[in-house]
DNA sequence: CTCGCGAGTGTTAGCGCTAACAGAAGGAAG
DNA sequence: CTTCCTTCTGTTAGCGCTAACACTCGCGAG
C-alpha cells in the first residue's frame, strides 16, 4: 500500500492529520469530531474532552479546501484595491479588513494599477476564480463606476466610495458636505469667493468635491472662480500654486485633498505669498501630517474604519440576502487649523 | 432525485457548471475536460476546440476548492501587515501582491494592529487556517522577529525588512547604507557633526538608521550627540524640532524619516530658525511630498516595489524546495533637495 | 411492559476535481 | 499479418469534509 506523496503538502512531508486520523486516536467516529469542531449536534462531554485532546495531541488543523468543497462557503472576500499610497483607498482597506476579520471572513486583495473598464473586469475575474463569497471595490473613479455596469450579478458586490449613479450599492464619504463646509468656513471669514484646486476628473471624489464648493458659493451668490485642476498629487499642487500666486485677487483657496495644499503652500511660500496673511487655504483628508505643514492645515477629515466597517456590513448584508440597492453616507468633520486663523 | 440547495451557492440559485456538465455538453469524459484546462495529456485539436466552446457556452469556471483538495495546493500566500499607513510598508504590501499576482499566486492579507508576539503568532495562524502556502511578514519590529522564533517550521515563511538576527530569511533595504549616505552628505557640507532623530526603539529599522549613522559619525571622528526619540509621527518630529532648536551649536540634523523630518522643519519655522540658512536637515524614506516640503528635504529613497518583488522571490524560491536562509539587502539612494542645499 | 422520544453516535453518499491506470485506435516496424 | 508502440480518451478511486439519515441506548409516559 503505497503512500501517495502529497503534491502540495507541508514541507517536512507528513500528511496533514484528518478528522478520520483525530477520530481513530479518540476512539470515535469522525463524524463526531465533526460536531465537537463545528458545534453542531449534541456530543456527550466527555466524548468531547477526549475528542479535544486528540485534536491537540496530533495539531489537527481543518481542511478549509474540503469544508469549502462540501459547503459551498469559502469564508472569503475578494477586496479590489486601487494601488495607491493615498491616504483614503490604504486606510479603508484596513478598516475592511479589520471588521471582516471580526466577522471571520478573510480577504484576499487584488489591485489594480490604473483604473480602466478591462483592468477592473479582469481583477474581478480574478477574485471570482479564487471564489471569494463577495466582493468590495475600492476604486472612486468614474470609470470604476462605468466598468461596474457590467460586473457579475451572481456575485455579491458593493462599492466605496462610488457615486450616485453607480449600478451597485455604495458607501461614501459624504464628499459634497465635506466641500460644503470647508467653502462655508472660508466664506463666513469675509471672503468675496474661494478658489478650488480639484482633483483629476476622472475621480468620483474630485468631482464630487468640486461640485459641492461650487454649489455653496452660488447659494451664498458668490462669483465662481475658474477651477485649477489638478492630480492628487503635492507636484500638481504645486503647479496650481504657481498659476493662482498670478491672479490679482486671491483671497482664500480650497484644494481637493492635503497633498496639494502642500504643494501649494510651497508655491505660495516661494512665491512671497503668506498664509494665512495673504490667502487662507483649505485642504481635504486630514491626513496625519496635515497638523504639521507651514502653516498647519485646515481640512475635512474623513473616518476611514468607520468607512470601511460600514461597507463591510453592506456586503455582509447583501450576502445574507439583503437586496438592498442603496447608497449610504459618512459624515466629514471640518478640522481647523492657522491656515484659514486669524491674520 | 431531489436537487439538493447549495448553501453558498450563486445568488440566482443555479448551480455553477462542473466538469461533467461541460463533459456531457462536449460529449466527451470530464477527464477530456481536465486535461483542456490544465494543458496535462494531449487532446485532439477538434476534440479540444469542443470543449473550450462548451465552457464558453456554460460559463464554466473551474472550483478552486475542489482542485485545493485534490492537489493540496491553494495558489494562496499570506501577508501578515502591519495596520499602518505608513509609506513604507503600504509601497511592500503592493510590491508583494503584483510580484504575486504575475506567478499567479492570490494575496491574502491579515494585519496586526499592534505588534507583539501573540499578536503576530495569531496572525500566522490565521493565515495558516486558510490554507496559504507560504507567508510574508512584514513587521519591522525587534518584537516581530522575536515573534518569529515560534513560527512555524511545516510552512515556508519569509520577513521583509527583520533584523539581521532573524529566525527566519529576510529581504530588507540596507538601511545602515542609508543613514551612512545621509549623514555623509551632511559632514561633506562641512558640519562639525549631525544630530538624530530617531524612531521608535522597537523598530528594527530605527535601530539601523541610527547605527548607521553613528558608526558613520564615529568613523569621521566626529563627535556623537545625544539621539533625541520620536514615534515616526510628525508631532514626535515637532517636538524633536523644538528640543533641538534650544541646542546651542546646533547644525545638522538626520531625522529617521520624512514624516519627523516635517514636524521639526515645522518647529524650526516656529522658532525662527532657518533651513538650510541654520541648520540643515534630512530625512528617510523620500515620500512622495517631501519635494513640497518647506523647504523640500534631502532623503534617502527606498525602492519598495523592488523590495516586495525581491521578497516574493524568496519566498517562493523557499515553497520550491530553495534552502536558502540568509538575508539580502536592496541598496537606498540619496535624494539632495534644499534642505541641504547652499546657504 | 410496551411504546415513544430525545440524546448521542455511526454509516453512507457525494461535493468537484486530479492521479493513475486501462483501454481503443491507428500507424510503423518486423 | 502480427506486434509494438504512440496518441488519444475513458474509468475508477479518493482527497477531507459535511448532510442526511439510521441506529442504539435509557428513561418516562401510557
Amino acid at each position: 500500500m503505497a503512500e501517495r506523496a502529497r503534491p502540495g503538502g507541508p514541507l517536512n512531508g507528513a500528511r496533514q492529520p484528518s478528522l478520520t486520523d483525530v477520530a481513530g486516536r479518540a476512539g470515535v467516529s469522525h463524524m463526531t469530531v465533526s460536531r465537537v469542531i463545528n458545534g453542531t449536534g449534541p456530543v456527550r462531554p466527555t466524548t468531547r474532552a477526549r475528542v479535544l485532546a486528540a485534536i491537540e495531541e496530533l495539531g489537527y488543523r481543518p481542511n478549509s479546501a474540503a469544508r469549502a468543497l462540501v459547503t459551498g462557503r469559502t469564508g472569503t472576500l475578494g477586496v479590489l484595491a486601487l494601488e495607491s499610497n493615498l491616504y483614503g483607498p490604504a486606510s479603508t482597506l484596513y478598516g475592511i479588513e479589520n471588521a471582516a476579520r471580526e466577522a471571520g471572513f478573510a480577504i484576499t486583495i487584488s489591485s489594480v494599477s490604473r483604473p480602466g473598464r478591462s483592468s477592473i473586469a479582469d481583477a474581478v475575474e480574478n477574485l471570482r476564480g479564487q471564489a471569494v463569497e463577495g466582493i468590495i471595490v475600492i476604486a472612486p473613479h468614474v470609470t470604476a463606476g462605468r466598468a461596474l455596469e457590467a460586473a457579475p450579478a451572481d456575485i455579491p458586490l458593493v462599492a466605496v466610495g462610488g457615486g450616485d449613479d453607480a449600478p451597485v450599492p455604495v458607501i461614501a464619504v459624504d464628499q459634497r458636505d465635506g466641500a460644503r463646509r470647508a467653502t462655508e468656513h472660508l466664506l463666513a471669514l469675509g471672503h468675496r469667493t474661494v478658489w478650488h484646486v480639484a482633483g483629476p476628473e476622472d475621480w468620483l471624489e474630485a468631482l464630487d468635491r468640486e461640485a459641492g464648493w461650487r454649489e455653496t458659493l452660488e447659494r451664498h451668490g458668490a462669483p465662481v472662480p475658474k477651477v485649477v485642476r489638478g492630480d492628487w498629487s503635492s507636484r500638481s499642487g504645486y503647479d496650481a500654486g504657481r498659476a493662482l500666486a498670478r491672479e490679482k485677487d486671491l483671497d482664500a483657496v480650497f484644494t481637493a485633498n492635503d497633498q496639494m495644499a502642500l504643494g501649494l503652500l510651497r508655491a505660495f511660500a516661494e512665491a512671497g505669498i503668506s498664509v494665512p496673511g495673504d490667502v487662507r487655504v483649505a485642504g481635504f483628508d486630514d491626513v496625519p501630517e496635515a497638523a504639521f505643514f507651514t502653516p498647519p492645515l485646515t481640512t475635512v477629515r474623513q473616518d476611514f474604519i468607520e468607512l470601511g466597517r460600514r461597507t463591510f456590513g453592506l456586503l455582509a448584508a447583501r450576502m445574507s440576502g439583503g437586496d438592498r440597492h442603496d447608497r449610504a453616507l459618512v459624515a466629514p468633520e471640518l478640522i481647523v487649523r492657522e491656515s484659514t486663523g486669524p491674520r
